[in-house]
Order: structure tokens, then C-alpha cells, then sequence
DNA sequence: GTCTATAGCCAGATAGAC
DNA sequence: GTCTATCTGGCTATAGAC
């Protein structure tokens, strides 16, 4: 009965910091909140996670762990490019609507300490351009596909996919809407998106 | 002659601020860094901009009122839709290779504060999609385009564009290219990108 | 394991001399 | 206008009782 307590309050408090981190981010973010939101102490934080970097660390490698099997579909599954493409842009926007803080806390994170993707490049698993490339050149050779840069095809399809997400509140000034447009918006581009790149790339 | 030296100062610390700013963000930033930068006392700080709260406003209307007009351009020019993507590509992502911590920095401010946006709605000269959703249209009845929401084929636009400067991190990562082919990569981008949008859009 | 109380530090802001 | 010295509050982290 002690055993259940120690994972539900390990768990609670890893709930409670990730909701806190990802919204404000490593510097914003304030122990004291994460105590209040998980319901313990503050003194319980360190007992269980000895430090703020430490906690930090963990909600961030559960994040990155949630994004990276998303990307290896896209990277590493047998299809053709096309179902690739359609496949990952409408599961990838679905995924991102239910852990909308997602991506930017990942960027933001990632742009204030550039050295921290080193160590989870080590880590197995980690997301690997290089069968796409390949995959990308037969296509073209085969003529299912106008020419174009494996790499440049992978950042096309990452930003249409993320970026409305990370910069939302910039696309509702712009374009004059409300959240609730803001999420019509993005459902329909779980299609939309993928036809503008097949309309792109394909011959 | 004290006046010289006030402008020289003021100046000094806006440009101390903006490097520490745009890179650590609002609660990362210290005050005594943007100082050391400006080659200054700390008290000097204050005495011109009151409170880090206000210096870091300052720093970051500066910094909106740069990336507005350039949006502006794709938004209200007269030209046809495929020539305003391709000039628009072009200088933007030149435009970003030389303040390439500008973007991130707004959008993460913003995400940090959403509110932010209502003030800067008000200026006259915040972009407005209205004219470049009529041009959409008007392009589509003229059989010059492919159906497609105006919102959608912006939202596009913009993250093609600036996606890949925010994430730069991840995209060396999972490309696995280091600076030097990051730098090639954008730079191709400024035809690239273009292409791409116009392949798809273009009847 | 969980709490209260507090140590210790650091950052923003100000007072006051020059 | 510019500096040094200092105040003040807030935050992470720990000590220690239960």
C-alpha cells in the first residue's frame, strides 16, 4: 500500500510538472506551481526528483519519447512516399491536437540548450532521414516523382505538419480568427496539407 | 554634447537587450548580462528603461515592427499570387538567414503571453490576410490556380518559410547535417520553397 | 513518505554619492 | 548621467520533526 502511494505520487507529480514546463518552459516555470497543480508539497518534488534540472530533464525525455516513434512512421515504414505522406500528415495533426504545447516546448527547449539533442541522438530509436532519402531517389528515378532534395521534402512536410501549432497565436492575429476557427482550420489541413504536397511532388 | 552620449547609451542597451533577449528569452535574460553587453552598470538600466519588464517590451515591438512590413508585402502587393510567393520566399528567407533568432523569439514570447498580440492587432500596419483571401479567390474563378482556402495556402507560405529557422536544432539532428549544410539547405530554400508552393497551387 | 520551517542564494530594483 | 553599495523579495533546496 506505501509501494502504490510512491508511484501514484511519482506520477502525479511528473503529470503536474509536465502540464507546468510545457506551458512556461524551464525558466518560467516555478516548483511551487508544480507542488500546488500535483497537490503535495514542494518538499515532495525534491524527494522524489532531487532537483529542478532533473525533473526538467524527465518530463522532457517522456516528450521527446512521445515525438520520435511519430516521426520514425514517416522515416522508416515500407509504403510508398505518397501514402506516406497522407498517412503521417493526418495522424501526426491528430496527435499534435491532443498534446498541443507538444512541439514548442520541444523547440523552445531545444533552441535555449542546442547541446541537449546530442545525447538523445545516442539514444536507438532516435528519428533517421536516411532510408527517406533513398526511398525519395528511386521514386524520382522511377518517375513517380518530380526531383527534389530528400532533405528539403522532409522539412517541407515537418513545417506544414508543425508549425501552424507552434506560432498559433501569430496564425490567429493574421487571419483574423478565433480558436474555435483556429481548430476547423486544423483538421481540415489533415488532408489539405498532405494534398498539397502529393499536388507538389507528384508527377 | 551629454545628449550624443544619451543616444549612444540607450542605443547601446537596446542592442545589449535585443542579443540577450532573442536568445534566452524574457525569463532567462539578466539583467546584468544585457549590461556586461552594453558595457555599462546595471543601474544604468534602470535609469533608462525603468524595469526589465519594460526594456524587454521595447525589445520586442522593436522586433515585431521589423518582421510585419516584410509580411506585408506578400499580403498587400499587386502582383499575382505565384510572383508574390516568389519574391516573398527569396527575400524572407534572406531576410531571416540575417536575424535568424528573431522568429523564435516572437513566438515564443507570444506563446508565453497570447494577450500580447491584442496590443499589437491595434497598430495600424499589423497584417491583415482580408486582401490576400480575395486574390485567392479571384486567381482561382481565372482558372490561374487550384482550389484552395486563402487561410490555408498563408498558413503554408509561413511555415515552409520560417519552420526550419525555429527548429533548427531538430532539423540538423535528424538530418544530420552540421551548420555549414544547414546554412546551404536554407539557402536553397529561397528557390526551393517557391517551386514547391507554385507546383502544387498552379493549374 | 510527508510535512513545516528555514537556510542560502540570486536577481531586480533603488538610494545616494559624485 | 554614471557609479557603488545595498535592500528586498522570491526561488531552489535542505534540515529535521513526525
Amino acid at each position: 500500500m506505501a509501494k502504490t502511494k510512491d508511484i501514484n505520487t511519482e506520477n502525479q507529480i511528473l503529470e503536474a510538472a509536465k502540464k507546468v514546463f510545457q506551458i512556461k518552459g524551464m525558466d518560467g516555470a516555478r516548483m511551487q506551481e508544480i507542488a500546488d497543480k500535483a497537490k503535495i508539497n514542494k518538499a515532495m518534488l525534491h524527494y522524489y526528483y532531487r532537483s529542478k534540472q532533473l525533473l526538467f530533464e524527465a518530463v522532457f525525455k517522456n516528450a521527446f519519447a512521445l515525438l520520435a516513434p511519430q516521426l520514425n512512421t514517416i522515416l522508416n515504414d515500407d509504403s510508398s512516399i505518397e501514402e506516406k505522406v497522407r498517412n503521417f500528415t493526418s495522424n501526426y495533426i491528430s496527435f499534435i491536437i491532443k498534446h498541443p504545447y507538444l512541439p514548442s516546448f520541444i523547440i523552445q527547449e531545444l533552441n535555449r540548450n542546442p547541446e541537449f539533442i546530442l545525447k538523445l541522438k545516442e539514444q536507438k530509436g532516435f528519428p533517421n532521414i536516411a532510408k527517406f532519402k533513398k526511398q525519395v531517389i528511386l521514386e524520382i528515378e522511377k518517375g513517380i516523382l518530380k526531383p527534389i532534395k530528400g532533405e528539403q521534402l522532409f522539412i517541407n512536410i515537418l513545417s506544414l505538419n508543425i508549425f501552424p501549432f507552434v506560432a498559433s497565436p501569430l496564425i490567429k492575429a493574421f487571419a483574423n480568427i478565433d480558436n474555435k476557427e483556429f481548430k476547423q482550420l486544423m483538421n481540415d489541413r489533415k488532408t489539405e496539407v498532405a494534398n498539397f504536397i502529393v499536388n507538389s511532388i507528384k508527377t
